[in-house]
DNA sequence: GTCTATAGTGAGATAGAC
DNA sequence: GTCTATCTCACTATAGAC
């Protein structure tokens, strides 16, 4: 029985994979456009080219193909950033390679921006309960917890300036992600297509600059600059 | 005819303010949480402790109340970074002076990093046509622009590293709104609510130490840096 | 300006033939 | 596995009394 289905897992080309992997393409690029709620299945359905009813032959709720979608793209962000770190060098090569790795990711995958802002945003979108829910919650937990780590070590050996992790892990996300999925506003300010090689090999350079030196040359007046973080020592997300 | 309601328009408190405030208000929190789509008006009318229909008194249609929700924060956004850019200095201290403003209006109003993630991210969401839309759109290109000259102005003066304005400019509001807007996971990493003084100085802290100085303090190896935007010399956005 | 009642539409989900 | 047909319900919006 199904000797065929089996051995294309990897779904190659014949139509344009198997249905469950059209169905997650097209659902995937519609939630990081619109979100869970403004999603309709049977657009999602229709761009797949399959009939409505046959969606939930694959998925059983809409719930579970959000989680879905959700999945795949924060496993696939969490195996690339991952190898990146463990590719070794000193923490900053490594963080250079980490915010890289994380750009080219996301502009290899034009909806993943989208979709990451929306884990990370809107509320209770990833439904409790659903096995792939808890999945993708943990994936960023775990994808957090080891850049983080990488942070701490960066500082503890004095290669990066002693400051809160977390806050500053949170910025840089902030400003990787943010800026490619901002579609409509971003692309008229530059004035073409966010995804080019020109505007990506921009975006990066101007990361890099800006974790490496900040942005100002005239000396700074002094401030007061917190440093560690006093109630996450002892969390679990340490681990 | 109805003397006591037109005396307080600014709605002081003797329920909590006029209905339409209410209205907007409820309309705020939800939208900022979930998006235009996957809110309910008769969750916005509850909340307002109104009924569903006299809704509609106030807002002829959802898009209407979707777009003056917007105009509201955004136009207040404005009025705040147009202010902290008058007041003069340098470029630098306008800058610093644009991020605390920033980082002041979204911790005081904590519907409005949501808010603005979705203005800037989400598709088609302000219905074009409307005239409180078209405002709002207009409200964030001013916004942008009069940013982006202190960029230019700052880099043009010398006292900015030359770089990409625009793409500088995207990853610092990344960097601002993005950590504002993770509700769920960021408090969860944080370890208490991101509003509170204690982690708003952090947020102020660490942007500032990224906008001077960056955090490596080990020398950079050298790379291409991207000055200029060629496209935008003579976009209209120039203003 | 606020309400109850209700229209009318489209959503998620199911039944069951093929 | 895919389809057509259908169920059920929540939603936006309207009507009209008070």
């Amino acid at each position: 029985m199904k000797t065929q289905s089996e051995l294309n897992q990897k779904s190659t080309d014949h139509t344009r994979g198997k249905s469950r992997d059209r169905l997650l393409d097209a659902a995937e690029a519609l939630f990081a456009r619109r979100g869970f709620g403004a999603v309709g299945l049977a657009e999602v359905a229709a761009q797949a080219e399959l009939g409505k009813a046959s969606l939930f032959h694959h998925f059983p709720t809409k719930a579970h193909l959000y989680c879905a979608v959700m999945v795949r793209a924060l496993s696939y962000l969490e195996v690339e950033l991952i190898r990146a770190l463990a590719e070794g060098g000193s923490p900053s090569e490594r963080l250079d390679r980490w915010i890289e790795t994380f750009i080219d990711v996301l502009a290899a995958h034009p909806a993943y921006a989208g979709l990451l802002l929306r884990v990370l945003a809107d509320e209770a979108e990833l439904p409790a309960g659903l096995p792939d829910g808890n999945e993708a919650t943990e994936t960023v937990r775990r994808t957090v917890t080891s850049a983080l780590r990488l942070l701490r070590e960066g500082m503890d050996g004095g290669e990066f300036a002693r400051m809160s992790a977390t806050h500053l892990l949170q910025s840089l996300i902030g400003a990787i992600v943010h800026p490619l999925a901002t579609g409509r506003f971003g692309e008229e300010w530059v004035g073409e297509s966010l995804l080019s090689n020109e505007q990506i090999a921009r975006r990066k350079s101007t990361l890099r600059r800006l974790v490496h030196a900040g942005i100002v040359t005239a000396p700074a007046h002094s401030d007061t600059l917190y440093t560690d973080d006093p109630v996450e020592g002892t969390k679990e997300i340490q681990s």
